[in-house]
DNA sequence: CTAGAAAAGGATATTAACATCCACATGTCG
DNA sequence: CGACATGTGGATGTTAATATCCTTTTCTAG
């Protein structure tokens, strides 16, 4: 799989986060509605906290509450969790030849940097679902497709 | 890292071989050239003759050569030890929606789609470098830039 | 101040990727 | 045939990602 599961798990907590501005999400709410194991997802959001990414509050009424959202982007929650790595030196150790990399590792990098820009450009606001959005980060409707029965 | 190891050690070791079509190239000398760990790499370099993209001869003057040298693409290889999964069905379970993903997984879709469409452009043979390479698949005098000094 | 809700943080378990080692099969050379 | 070089395959070890559990801290409500 090119990404983790934890770059999974956090990308669908913010989309879940970033549709859900009225009052704070626990992390029990958030991994319901993800599916995502909760004793995990507490130290994922715990790392999104360190960077900024989402505020905690603690006690009753707590839970996570996306920051920056307006100009969040899929880029920064995969960079927090998993940094996407763009090849700077050659892996094979010979000569550090900085800019001149190897045809291969010259290739790998510039889709890694497909990757990247491809990120870059997506805010988390869009990837949110317009509709109630109870069940999922999908949501029912869309999931299940325009006629809403299997 | 959005790729493996292995993968990155099965495509240093095709590169390497298509840069030595001369005489079959033993594990131990991939292994040397690619500065990967020959145990290991005796593992790949056999999953990738499985999959047909080398063939291999024993005893004595053998070793690996490349098969279907001319057209095989990054993405064979790639696809081979750590194949690059595309998002089909939503991986939230509740209902599988085909061909309607949510937005999220839609995008990172797009994402890993970019990946596979660069990949399965970019023929292994292309990432030969034109020098006398006896040293790795990066060659010397490239890989230490033009001046050849540091 | 107490009770309970929730995040924070540490310790530990599980799993998969990566790596090593060894016995065996199969080839070449003389 | 014997000697040796090589790939093949199985067993096992190591390490990092993933996951679970428990205790502590911090908050709100009353």
């Amino acid at each position: 799989m090119i990404f983790s599961q934890t770059v999974e798990y956090a990308l669908r907590s913010v989309v879940w986060l970033a549709s859900h501005t009225d009052s704070p999400q626990t992390v029990q709410q958030i991994a319901a509605a993800t599916q995502v194991p909760s004793n995990y997802l507490a130290k994922v959001m715990n790392s999104l906290r360190r960077t900024g990414l989402v505020e905690s509050r603690r006690g009753l009424g707590g839970g996570y509450i996306l920051a920056r959202a307006a100009d969040l982007t899929v880029l920064d929650v995969v960079n927090t969790v998993d940094p996407i790595g763009r090849i700077v030196t050659c892996p094979l150790g010979l000569r550090s030849h900085g800019l001149n990399l190897c045809p291969l590792h010259k290739r790998l990098d510039e889709a890694i940097g497909l990757i990247e820009k491809s990120f870059v450009k997506t805010k988390i606001i869009d990837l949110v679902v317009q509709n109630d959005g109870a069940e999922s980060i999908c949501g029912d409707a869309p999931c299940a497709g325009p006629g809403g029965k299997s």
